[in-house]
DNA sequence: TCGGCAATACGGATCGTCTCGTTTTGTTTC
DNA sequence: GAAACAAAACGAGACGATCCGTATTGCCGA
């Protein structure tokens, strides 16, 4: 039975924290974040609000909680980013993915709450970049070193300069939606980017 | 006496008004904006809260205002952006102004309070566009397109790329608190920007 | 049996609405 | 002009509702 410690004690706690998690991300799914109370997050949950203030001291933290279980379901190991070869290819495949991400409502509203949040507190700023900014960069990073070796990037870039570039004009634009995230704009970009720091 | 028409008509309302404004202004720079309620504008402003609520729906749409009536002082005319012909050189200018703007902390929480409020709100957003983001954009764009025509720019360049490319960075960088705003970030900003943009 | 839980009561804060008198403003009258 | 008046806008704050974060209670499962 207990193939690690002894994890039968917290199946109830496993139970109920994923319940609280699930109910957030679907309230802030259905409804306009300021609805999404505490009180409304336990009633969904079927449980108990002190159930919540055991685990968590603020909404903010709850929000973070829920994002960060969707990406510690998908990942046991570390993240990886395609390598053709191809440089231009392989971003432009990652872009596109990422804006037809943005593009999922239910993902949208999760992530807006998750800015909203972040913003307004530095500390779960630093715990955001260092548990889903982090890992995610240092994929794509590597992505890049790999193609500074094969010759498609300059090899003295500033591989943070590089993201940035890359992917801070998508983020604004999911942001303010200044405007619509096609293929042809996640294209651009990788275009655009591949030019400013060619070889 | 009366230099125009006959605004003596609002005389009263006028002065309330700037009262609100400036006291969520200064509420906002002090406190976290979660603390910031409209009873407490109403406090800090010497005004009933009824006076406030006759005027703004929601309490977004009074942080937009005091952002706009901001930037209404300002400007009578259109804004215009140094043009000495080095596109370089004044890009490098308004970008480390820009980098400036941000590192003050009470306009740094004022527009973080905005975002957020645009963030979860579409509509503000369209109205952010148009009265404060679209006038910055179009003085931006006509300086490229001055740069266009002297040869300093790529003919054939979209003009928003060219601009979400040089700003989104900087943006992003400010809101995620992921990196110091230095002259010298900007100054790479403008760089990269120019060589993906080149003629 | 006992620890963790759902449920719920509780005081406090803020919401947005609603009266209150009071002050300001514009008009009328002498 | 100045005094008097009516309408509008205002400051103040009471009000019921909601949500906060805490404390209590009784139940249920290991």
């Amino acid at each position: 039975m207990s193939t690690e410690k002894g994890p039968d004690h917290s199946r109830r706690k496993e139970r109920s924290r994923q319940a609280i998690l699930a109910a957030t991300r679907a309230l802030v799914a259905e409804e306009a974040y300021e609805k999404v109370t505490i009180e409304a997050i336990a009633t969904r949950a079927g449980v108990g609000k002190q159930t919540i203030y055991r685990r968590w001291p603020s909404k903010s933290a709850i929000v973070f909680a829920a994002v960060l279980a969707l990406s510690e379901d998908a990942d046991g190991q570390s993240i990886t980013l395609p390598d053709t070869g191809d440089l231009q290819a392989d971003l432009k495949l990652v872009m596109r993915a990422t804006a037809e991400e943005f593009a999922d409502p239910a993902f949208d509203r999760l992530i807006r709450a998750l800015n909203t949040e972040i913003s307004n507190d530095a500390a779960l700023a630093v715990e955001y970049r260092e548990k889903l900014a982090r890992p995610l960069e240092e994929a794509k990073k590597a992505r890049l070193r790999s193609a500074q070796k094969a010759g498609q990037l300059d090899a003295n870039a500033d591989l943070d300069l590089v993201l940035d570039v890359l992917y801070a004009p998508l983020f604004q634009r999911w942001l303010h939606r200044s405007g619509p995230l096609t293929a042809a704009y996640a294209d651009s970009l990788v275009d655009v980017t591949l030019k400013a720091f060619a070889p």
